[in-house]
DNA sequence: GGGCTTTTGTGAAAGATTTCACAAATCTAG
DNA sequence: CTAGATTTGTGAAATCTTTCACAAAAGCCC
């Protein structure tokens, strides 16, 4: 496949998100222009995007929404559940868990590590948090596709080397380091104090 | 002031990171090339970031960590500190509220506001949570800069909304929703979901 | 001081992404 | 069936971002 742009991927799923809004709004159809404007884009965007997977959309009609609908997701590879395991059961690894959005969208969490004894042994949702010890047997026993890295800075290079050892392909991380890791595996960082600094850097600069 | 393209103020920040590493392993100076290849990117790249804002190196020698990281700060805008609202007492918003991370940063959350009876009247970090009725009193009282939106999407424009009327001039949104504001507000959206899309595309299109 | 080494700062080139603009397709109404 | 109104799909142009490549500056050593 032709390579695709991150920044297209990324409004491709933002486009999916608007066509479930418009579905459950009992729209039929659907125009670039409609969904540009809801989605804060152009109409020339959104057709571009889509143009680079094929032509789903019927000239002087639009797009239909329930076709686009399953169209994204095959795009997006939403057409099937994968499997999740939580580094970490502190502050935000207990939302994440907790967060119906990931399941409805197909990423079910299976597995929780810990390090620290105080937590380990406690359900969330009807899930144990493990040690970290046993990371090695549970992953082996129950393979997941991806893990969601959510423990302090220091430890999450190591913990990362231990999932790609253990068949991981894709990493989402939310401790504030750049992870090295293999070609083969997809790392996606979430560093929310960047955030926060980048509206920092647009209220001074204006 | 010049426009600065997103991606480059992203790399400042995470240059400062980077810095501040280098500055607790006592590092005096830092080549381009140091820099870059603990954040993933090139020397080039490092050196036209810096470039838009002045030139702050030694030719042969690199740049002083201490001032290049006080340089960045001032950049960024992080000379100061910034209050914060927190709009939702929820999973998400618990978690952000006890983050350290943040205040270390500048960012000091001052008032937390949810609507749930069995919520308000709890304290986190010595913040009692109140009702979102107080919202106006309460922000024209103890005014500021940034609300952070963790509650429901479908409460999310209108919160946006009565923030902007009181005066807020950025916000952190976290609710799957795009939110519609003045031109001279700021919006930051950050969709977890979207994140974990990404990852499921790579893995389907490899 | 002069030669050698390192590393910056930056125009210019290359590459990537977005926007433009319009022919072609399809629908609607008469 | 034709005319008119829409709206897609897409090359080409415009814009934006990254990479290249090298002169200039600065340290170091003899
Ligand atoms: N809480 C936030 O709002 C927030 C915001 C931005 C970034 N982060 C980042 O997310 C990460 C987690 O933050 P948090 O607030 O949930 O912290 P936390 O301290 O509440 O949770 C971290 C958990 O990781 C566990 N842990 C430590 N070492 C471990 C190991 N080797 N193996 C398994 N588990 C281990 C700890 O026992 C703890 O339960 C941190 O890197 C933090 O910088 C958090
Ligand atoms: N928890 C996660 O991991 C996660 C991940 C991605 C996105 N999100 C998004 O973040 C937002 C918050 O998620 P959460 O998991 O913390 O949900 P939550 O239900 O735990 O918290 C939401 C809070 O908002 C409060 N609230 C509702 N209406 C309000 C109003 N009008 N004014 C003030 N407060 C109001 C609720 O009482 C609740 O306490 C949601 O939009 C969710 O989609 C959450």
């Amino acid at each position: 496949m032709r390579k695709i742009a991150e920044s297209t991927v990324r409004r491709l799923s933002l486009y999916l998100r608007l066509l479930e809004e418009f579905e459950e709004q009992g729209a039929e159809t659907v125009s670039s222009e409609a969904l540009a404007s809801r989605g804060g884009t152009t109409s020339a965007q959104v057709r571009k995007d889509l143009s680079f997977f094929g032509s789903f959309g019927k000239r002087g009609l639009g797009y239909s929404v329930g076709e686009l609908v399953r169209r994204l997701r095959e795009i997006l590879g939403l057409g099937r559940t994968y499997r999740v395991a939580m580094i970490g059961a502190g502050k935000i690894g207990s939302a994440l868990v907790q967060y119906r959005g990931f399941r409805q969208r197909g990423f079910e969490v299976v597995s929780i590590f810990d390090v620290d004894p105080a937590k380990i042994g406690r359900s969330w949702n009807g899930l144990t948090v493990q040690s970290v010890v046993s990371l090695e047997g549970e992953l082996r026993a129950h393979p997941v596709e991806i893990a969601v890295i959510v423990t302090p800075a220091d430890a999450a290079q190591a913990l990362t080397g231990r999932c790609v050892a253990l068949g991981v392909k894709a990493i989402l991380n939310f401790a504030p380091v750049q992870l090295t890791v293999p070609d083969e595996v997809v790392v996606k960082t979430v560093n929310l104090a960047l955030e926060l600094e980048t509206l920092s850097y647009a209220l001074t600069n204006r």
